[in-house]
DNA sequence: TCCGTCATGTTATGAAGTTACACTTGGCTT
DNA sequence: AAGCCAAGTGTAACTTCATAACATGACGGA
């Protein structure tokens, strides 16, 4: 993980920061990758980075559709998968939504926080588990590819908010 | 985990005695709950054992239509909802749909390896995963709830067959 | 028997995601 | 410059997944 430490997304700081280092680091990794970041597809990373809560996607439909982009699903099905495929955003499965990913360039497939209470979402290393996964997969033949770990709980903010 | 050890699912065996069991097991447990095995729930647990994979619900609604049962998604959806409700069957997030639990009456919170190619489903213990999370998300304030791990790659019948 | 609760069924609607196809754009070849 | 191709963007139409709202039936206790 970076610097701001894990579970930032949990405690107040300067989003505009976070956010703006993100777009930075998108463009120049899909530089290097010889990947476009068109305008719709910019424009729906910003969306994605103004808060830290996952957003379906015909919530980010209705925003790229009211800033005149195409108002049809694969407008921002497209432009999610383009993110996601690119390290940029991720998919969350239990909210079948997307949240921007705050320290793309490392290489990562992170577990998520997700609180039921504010719906804020943050990315902590999945190290660990995955090593644990692994190896019980294994004494059952099974070589594992992709792991999806989400938990879902109560966020600091929250539980000091409400008990 | 039971004595059928673990990822029993990717390995021949004697399923008619892994889902009789898993079948009787449930109607004690539901008894000893107070709550009732209904002929649409009970065959939609029927229907699930049939095999080592996960289930739509539709898919499941029209088995139960074709049985007389009514043909409406709250059919399906509520025998599901139960079912898992009293763990006796599983939601698999990553693939929106349900799976009979094999082994019930052990409080468990299982982690699920998913083949993509034959798309068999094994129940694992997520013990461990489960305390790593806990770990690292105390460290930011959170409080873990519920987790879902679900890991997809290749089963070790697959593996063998297609190299 | 009356009543309340749970269960089952229906219709209708909402939410999420995909397929197929047309048009444009921008780079590359000739 | 003209022609071509691949990638990107847009649309319409549709499938799949899931829930809301409401009516009826089954069952056990007062
Ligand atoms: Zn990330
Ligand atoms: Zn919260
Ligand atoms: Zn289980
Ligand atoms: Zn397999």
């Amino acid at each position: 993980m970076t610097s701001d430490g894990i579970g930032a997304a949990f405690a107040p700081h300067d989003h505009s920061h976070c956010s703006a280092r993100a777009l930075a680091d998108a463009a120049e990794r899909l530089a290097s990758e010889g990947a476009r970041l068109t305008p719709v597809r910019r424009r729906t990373l910003e969306i994605l980075l103004e808060n830290h809560r996952a957003m379906g996607a015909y919530e980010v439909l209705d925003r790229l559709a009211a800033e005149g982009f195409g108002r049809q699903p694969p407008v921002a099905y497209r432009a999610l998968e383009f993110l996601v495929q690119h390290g940029l955003a991720h998919r969350l499965q239990r909210l079948n939504a997307f949240a921007a990913c705050l320290h793309p360039g490392e290489e990562h497939q992170p577990a998520f926080l997700i609180c039921d209470r504010c719906d804020r979402i943050a990315e902590v290393p999945s190290g660990p588990m995955r090593a644990a996964l692994a190896e019980v997969a294994a004494g059952s033949g099974f070589a594992v590819d992709r792991v999806t770990v989400e938990a879902v709980g109560t966020c600091a903010i929250c539980a000091e908010d409400r008990g």
